[in-house]
DNA sequence: ATCCCGAGGG
DNA sequence: CCCTCTGGAT
């Protein structure tokens, strides 16, 4: 496989590799637990900067303390700050929860909405967040850009620039619709387990033949 | 550009 | 000790 393909035919060839190797459909790639979106949603904004082993440490004691957003928009600030505080960032992150949920009670009945231009309006969600809520709980395509997807990306060459925003465009222009939920989440399966942050194992690297940063 | 912030790995 | 982990708001 010649290492100067086209991005898009790279971007098939990386699409088919991760696959195989990492199979299922978005829902059930998702590393984050989730009962409902919701609890998706709640977890999604815990997991800035953050683990998602060490959110799921974390959401069980969360969501059997508060069921849905009325609950948690009720919350005690200081008790929620503690159950969330090996997290990181945990006041940003319960002030973030408690009016998120809020905003749900008062502006969307409760519910999740499923539009991007809604979820955005919710405090402490971004564009990423919200499409991890659209891609995994609702099955409406949507291309998180986080970390690794970000990092994954440039060294694939799939895109040149550090604008998330940016990097969305160009992934979702390579890529068929179908599979914009369930590559992302296959590039941080991927981005965790061989093609880390420090030092990526290339020598154990399914996309090497075809990455333009692979050292051998 | 900067701040928020804890925890584990190397 | 430094870097990284499914970012968002100012």
């Amino acid at each position: 496989m010649p290492r100067q393909l086209s991005a898009k035919r790279r971007a098939g060839v990386v699409v088919e590799r991760l696959a195989a190797s990492y199979p299922g459909s978005a829902a059930e790639l998702c590393a984050l637990a989730h009962g409902d979106p919701f609890e998706l949603l709640v977890a999604t904004i815990l997991s800035a900067q953050c683990t998602d082993a060490r959110v799921n440490e974390v959401t069980p004691r969360l969501f059997a303390a508060y069921r849905g957003p009325a609950e948690l928009a009720g919350a005690d600030p200081a008790a929620l700050e503690e159950l969330i505080r090996s997290t990181g960032f945990f006041r940003a992150k319960a002030a973030s929860l408690l009016g998120m949920s809020a905003a749900l009670v008062e502006r969307f009945a409760c519910e999740v909405p499923q539009a991007i231009d809604d979820l955005v309006t919710l405090p402490g969600v971004g564009r990423k967040t919200a499409n991890v809520v659209r891609s995994v709980a609702f099955g409406v395509p949507g291309l998180p850009v986080d970390t690794h997807v970000k990092r994954l990306s440039k060294r694939l060459g799939l895109t040149v620039h550090e604008d998330p925003e940016k990097i969305e465009t160009d992934l979702c222009a390579l890529v068929p619709k179908a599979e914009w939920g369930a590559l992302s989440l296959r590039l941080i399966l991927h981005g965790r387990a061989v093609c880390v942050a420090r030092r990526p194992r290339c020598g154990e690297c399914v996309l090497a033949d075809v990455c333009p940063s692979a050292s051998l």
